[in-house]
DNA sequence: GCGCCTAACGCGACCTCGTTGCAAGAGCGA
DNA sequence: TCGCTCTTGCAACGAGGTCGCGTTAGGCGC
């Protein structure tokens, strides 16, 4: 891809301030566009592009771009859970680092600030500036760990 | 794939022993099966599937078939660094554990212990057993972090 | 040392996730 | 309403990895 444009990320709370923030930056408001924002703020969990489409009936290649495009905006975030696709969501309201289970796939949404302790351990050992919002810890979860169940998954 | 075995690990020291010891698994070992382990042994850093079938003029289904056995096997373990390819290596000596830059794709080896107050804290806090064995931590390193740099990197 | 059994190989097709080129279509400011 | 140009849908492509299948070659028993 060509450079995407780095700005400032948008403040809005609902679909319509959303909506026009991004026609102010010189966004149209395509059909397809507003389904991919309206499914996002719809939607509890993160979304890979094959869902968008598939549910929406558009074209994938439409879905990445305005999922590029709403991300560059600051609109959405993305996630990369385990070996699955990408996983996308609408940035705010506090959920947005994860533990992802490499035996049972669970994944566990956190708020930035539970792993503050852990960003400051891996700071102080390492002067390396930990960040799980788009690569997830990885590990076991309670569960998995107490049965010593350890399917594997996808490796 | 199918279920692959989960048998103990292999002890080993050298090529020689390893070999010996795949042997005594029921293993044959076929010339190209050679090859990757020889090149596993010579190399200082973990390796692609395709760098090593390119270098040792191997197909590329052997190549990935044959790190599945010797994982399986305990003999070789793999990483994901971002969004490149998977990168195989020798399992022992210590250094297994990664933190990954997302801003200029270095990356920095750690032998366990040394992010066991990472893993504590994670313990402590959320009850999850992090593993940074497979999955590493990624985030920016001490350069890209003081120098305010985020290239952004693969998304 | 020779044969045989079968693990392992190479090849080609295929799969998933994602990107790119391009002509046609649709926002939206004038 | 016009028309500029952003966006779309389609189709082809690309990376990374897997699978089916007929052939080759380890290595044990003799």
């Amino acid at each position: 891809m060509t450079e995407a444009p780095r700005v400032p990320r948008l403040e809005f709370t609902g679909l319509e301030e959303a909506v026009a923030a991004l026609r102010e930056r010189g966004l149209r408001i395509s059909t397809p566009r507003r389904l991919v924002l309206e499914a996002l703020f719809a939607s509890e969990v993160p979304l890979s592009a094959e869902q968008l489409s598939s549910r929406l009936g558009l074209d994938t290649a439409s879905v990445y771009r305005n999922l590029e495009t709403l991300e560059a905006h600051g609109v959405v975030r993305h996630v990369h859970l385990g070996h699955g696709p990408g996983l996308h969501a609408l940035v705010g309201h506090g959920v947005c680092e994860y533990l992802y289970c490499e035996s049972c796939g669970g994944v566990r949404a956190l708020a930035p600030a539970e792993l503050d302790p852990v960003r400051d351990a891996v700071r102080d050992l390492h002067g390396f500036e930990a960040r799980f919002t788009h690569f997830p810890i990885a590990g076991l979860c309670a569960d998995c760990a107490r049965t010593g169940r350890d399917r594997g998954g996808p490796t």
